[in-house]
RNA sequence: GGUCCCGUAGCUCAAUUGGAUAGAGCGUUGGCCUCCGAAGCCAAAGGUUCUGCGUUCGAAUCGCAGCGGGAUCGCCA
């Protein structure tokens, strides 16, 4: 066994590893020899076959770019170097033989592949695994999504979190990592405390609280905390423009009564804290309130978020005190104008770890985050998918965690920590959405309104469709949409939310894919119907004379490797890409290869079912990795 | 002002991590349903990849400068 270049494979032949069965490792295999050959002093690190799938399809399926880059270390013209691999390489068995013709432009060779190659290549993907080999080195991997806050309801915001979050945890245990997610609820902080504080006064006034609704919680949330806020701005605008007395008594008492009221929640945030038997009792009622509701929307995004992954702000609470002490007696944290901080190298702003009045702050909890999830939680690496604006405060919490080296696994490796970030959802005016109202738009409405949508274009296309059988499916078409929207572009951008073009179900979207799965299963229970043996197919010579047969076969044959390009960066929309070009090679294969119809002879038909199987596997398989849901009908 | 991110077809987005003639979808124009689902397929038109310089066999991609847009910058989370 060798580790060379990008991939690793094994040279023996008569073994039935996989690996030996993928071209790209074939190849691979086959060009490094023939490098080794002709530049026998060249490094072994440099020896790379840049093996890939074809740029130009019309001049093979493969090619390798290694040319270029070698023949200006060993000193000669890409073009003659190229034309001593050819000369020197054995690509028999995998390949047709190359010849000068097979070399174009500046250096590149290009390579078709034997029909027989092509067959055995799938037939070796055609397993439960789908050609995904174990990782060689398992990590353990903590992703923090969702990250909902209490007394309030999701909205548009926690949407990217949720649904990307999950994706990139999918992805990473469909690698085959141990994948933890984490779900960092903001449980904790005084607004929090203001809201427990607003149903203490309403259960003293007879309201039976435990059955407020989150609604109403998030109503009593916006209320007290416009109450809270001093307008001292105003105030102190009004004094310099000189404005009028009254006005200005006005304002005074109104801020009078803000600073009562933060009093008020300040003083109940420490009993809370402190844990008060009262306080206690009513914050858990937001907290069961918040996350049944929480938990149901991401159970309907088909996000796996329960229970056992929440781990709120206040599960801190313990932690806190004693790593500031930690970071104190180090010298690592230092006082600067009476608050707590840590100085990192190449960061300008400093990380505030304890406030002047001795309150902890956002980033002293995520140190302590970042000191379970690598310490008790076991994590090689943690993935933060949290929106772009949290960048600099992400930034500063790795280089401080870092600093005080609570990113140290336990084998004395640094674990690598990862701002997954995301840009925002935007509107059609490219403004971030909003309600008319211009407060956030409601998460499970929104979600209801894309349900509806999808309900009536699932009735129109199935008018006899009865709605026991059309509900579950408009559930579904309506989640791949919002979902695929949200996936299929790069996170790190912003995107623009238009129902319209991701329900349109035309071109690139999610229900293109599920109509794509729907054809296929419709397919095979036609074949079902007309007493062919779908098991005898599943097993028979696969058809690859036409192009597009061989088209598909090819992309299929990606798909281990676009999944783990799609897990190194945490990059789900580059599957999402891949997904879509199957899809539209499933849909043309639909129009351009018959597969049931007369005329077409059982050979044909058998091995064409067993490409539209092992294809229509790859789609859900790739689908279920994103979280995108998806239907036998539609 | 400092820092970070973005700028690609009329619109919304890709581009296998530096590779060949920059690709899709929507929209536009024109074809294809007595034939496995037309939520589909085929074809056409549409580009100075914001600008300039640089790095090299080769740049949308890397570097520098500028322009335009967004975010963020000590006691909220």
């Amino acid at each position: 066994m060798e580790r060379v270049g990008t991939y690793t494979f094994v040279m023996s032949t008569h073994t039935k590893d996989q690996s030996t069965l993928d071209p790209t490792a074939a190849l691979n295999d086959r060009f490094c020899a023939a490098i080794r050959a002709v530049a026998p002093d060249l490094p072994e690190d440099q020896v790379l076959a840049h093996i890939g799938p074809s740029r130009q399809p019309k001049l093979g399926d493969f090619q390798s770019n290694c040319a270029m880059p070698i023949a200006k270390r060993v000193g000669m013209k890409p073009r003659d170097f190229a034309s001593k691999i050819v000369e020197a390489i054995d690509v028999s068995g995998i390949a047709h033989p190359l010849s000068e013709e097979s070399i174009a432009g500046p250096g590149f060779i290009n390579v078709s592949l034997l029909p027989e190659a092509l067959s055995t290549a799938l037939d070796a993907m055609d397993s439960d695994q789908l050609g995904i080999a174990p990782p060689t080195e398992r990590k353990t991997i903590v992703v923090d999504v969702c990250g909902v806050n209490l007394a309030k309801q999701m909205h548009v915001g926690h949407l990217r979190s949720t649904v990307i979050g999950d994706a990139i945890a999918r992805v990473q245990e469909r690698l085959g990592h141990a994948v933890t997610r984490q779900s960092h609820v903001g449980d904790w902080g005084l607004p929090i405390a203001m809201v427990v504080e607003q149903l203490s006064v309403m259960e003293d006034e007879g309201t039976d609280v435990s059955k407020v609704s989150l609604a109403e919680l998030n109503a009593i949330y916006k209320k007290v905390q416009a109450k809270c806020k001093a307008e001292s701005r105003a105030l102190a605008l009004i004094k310099k423009v000189g404005g009028h007395v009254k006005a200005e008594i006005e304002l005074n008492e109104r801020i009078a009564d803000a600073n009562a009221a933060m009093e008020r929640a300040k003083a109940r945030l420490v009993a809370l804290q402190s844990g008060d038997e009262r306080s206690v009792r009513l914050w858990q009622i937001i907290y069961d309130t918040t996350m049944t509701a929480c938990l149901h929307t991401c159970d309907r995004l088909h996000a796996n978020i329960t229970d056992e992954h929440s781990a709120g702000e206040s599960t801190y609470r313990d932690e806190l005190a004693p790593l500031v002490q930690d970071l104190i007696d180090r010298g690592i944290a230092v006082e600067d104008d009476g608050a707590l901080v840590v100085q990192c190298e190449g960061i300008k702003e400093p990380t505030i770890i304890r406030k002047r009045d001795g309150g902890f702050l956002y980033a002293t909890t995520d140190l302590a985050a970042i000191k379970r999830r690598v310490g008790k939680l076991g994590g090689d690496e943690i993935v933060y998918c949290v929106d772009s604006r949290q960048g600099l405060h992400f930034k500063q919490v790795f280089a401080a965690a870092h600093k005080a080296g609570y990113d140290k696994t336990a084998d004395g490796k640094d674990a690598v920590l990862v701002h997954a970030m995301f840009g925002t959802i935007l509107g059609e005016d490219n403004k971030p959405l909003k309600s008319r109202s211009g407060e956030n738009l409601n998460l499970s409405e929104l979600l209801d309104e894309a349900v509806t949508r999808a309900s009536a274009s699932v009735a129109e296309k199935n008018p006899d469709m009865p709605a026991s059988e059309r509900d579950p499916i408009s559930e579904a078409v309506a989640m791949a949409a919002v979902k695929y929207a949200d996936l299929s572009t790069e996170r790190i951008k912003d995107y623009v939310f238009s129902f319209d073009r991701m329900l349109a179900f035309e071109g690139d979207t999610g229900p293109y894919l599920l109509y794509a799965i729907a054809r296929i299963k419709n397919l095979l229970r036609k074949a079902t119907d007309k007493g062919v043996d779908t098991d005898a197919a599943k097993t028979a010579e696969f058809s690859l004379d036409e192009p597009t047969e061989r088209a598909m076969a090819l992309t299929i044959l990606r798909y281990p490797s676009m999944l783990k390009a799609t897990g190194e960066n945490h990059e789900p929309h580059r599957l999402c890409g891949y997904l879509f070009e199957l899809a539209s090679l499933i849909a043309k294969f639909y129009e351009q290869c018959p597969v049931l119809k007369d005329g077409v002879d059982d050979s044909t038909r058998d091995g064409r079912m067993r490409l539209s199987m092992i294809a229509l596997r790859v789609l859900e398989d790739g689908c279920d990795t994103l979280g995108i849901p998806t239907v036998d009908r539609m």
